[in-house]
DNA sequence: TTCACTTGATAACAAATGTTATCGCGGCCT
DNA sequence: AGGCCGCGATAACATTTGTTATCAAGTGAA
């Protein structure tokens, strides 16, 4: 695990080994939340093993907007970088095995990464990532039908197919869980 | 103007006399398009005067993603960045008056500003607030009914209301043209 | 085992939204 | 003035999606 950050971190020997001494292991069980809504974001998190859910509340219903896995990396970046309430909560849909970082220990450690603009440019390259992930999921909201952002779902991310409890799945794509089963059993009766 | 751009990038005198050289005026009709879709975006715009939209078709429909007022920057980042097709088609609404730079121009200058660290933060800033953007876009896809989306963009951007054509809205807001004429019909019952 | 709890499927009905067609208004050109 | 055209409103109808209720299967705990 440790060895993934270093490579995507593109980090030396050295300026690891100064970043490696502040993770902390972290095993906890399913729905455990790591971040609430309001609060204001303290720890980066990265994954070793499990599945993580991003979601917010509206109106005592569960919105969720993101799903993280393995190998990823998650944090409330806007609350973090901004010091302000975080919109989002993230919670634990397996049992986790987690490294995070507090955002303290990162900032005591940024001085002697300063000077390599691999991590610069990784910070830049997760904003885009989160960018591009939002934009097109919401392009994906104009653009397509509910069926249609499931079948791309399924192509392109089965491992949320698989892994996610169905409800999650159904806010995910913006539609009644109820409404997710009628478009399985769709495309149930179109394949058999 | 260009006091407003020396001001947004946090300047000095000497380093803006080398960016403003690069600065070219640009005055176009209604219905141009500055940037299509699936070219590769070599240029950044800003505003003097005039609005913009960002869209991409769909099965023949324009579907809209953003508007861009005076005092704003308009640019296909992702694609300037990675130098991919661009998704997205930038087009203008109104006559407009715009200043540009050239990808090309700007890399020239770009030593020279290196050691602006304004200018990183100008540019990180605006991955910011695009992320942005498209997170409270997409959450208020998953949050409101297509009312409350208009309501909103009424108190918060009257702007759009007021100089936008009624088709590019409704296609932001996600709805059909009809749709949009029973709301807004919805709320002068209301309010009469 | 038995009971409670969660998840997912389904039916029946209600509400929201899209589609198509028509009309009228106002701008603009000749 | 006359006529064309783009925009927006409206009506009628079709389709999609939400809501509520019920049931069945699986899971975990006492």
């Amino acid at each position: 695990m440790l060895e993934q950050l270093k490579r995507k971190f593109r980090m030396s020997d050295s300026q690891f080994a100064g970043f490696s001494g502040c993770l902390k292991k972290l095993e906890v069980p399913a729905k455990t939340t790591l971040l609430k809504e309001g609060e204001i974001a303290k720890k980066i998190f990265f994954i070793e093993k499990g599945c993580i859910r991003v979601w917010f509340n509206n109106d005592g219903k569960d919105l969720t907007t993101q799903f993280f896995f393995e190998n990823e990396t998650v944090a409330s970046i806007e609350s973090l970088k901004k010091e302000i309430p975080s919109l989002l909560n993230i919670e634990t849909i397996e049992t986790c095995v987690l490294w995070y970082i507090s955002k303290q220990d990162l900032e005591k450690i940024l001085p002697e990464l300063e000077n390599v603009s691999a991590l610069r440019d990784e910070f830049i390259n997760n904003l885009f990532e989160r960018m591009f992930h939002y934009m097109n999921h919401f392009f994906s909201f104009l653009r397509d039908s509910p069926l249609k952002r499931y079948q791309t779902l399924m192509q392109e991310k089965p491992m949320i197919i698989q892994r996610v409890p169905q409800h999650y799945i159904a806010s995910y794509l913006g539609v009644s869980s109820v409404h997710l089963s009628r478009i399985k059993s769709q495309l149930n009766r179109k394949n058999a």
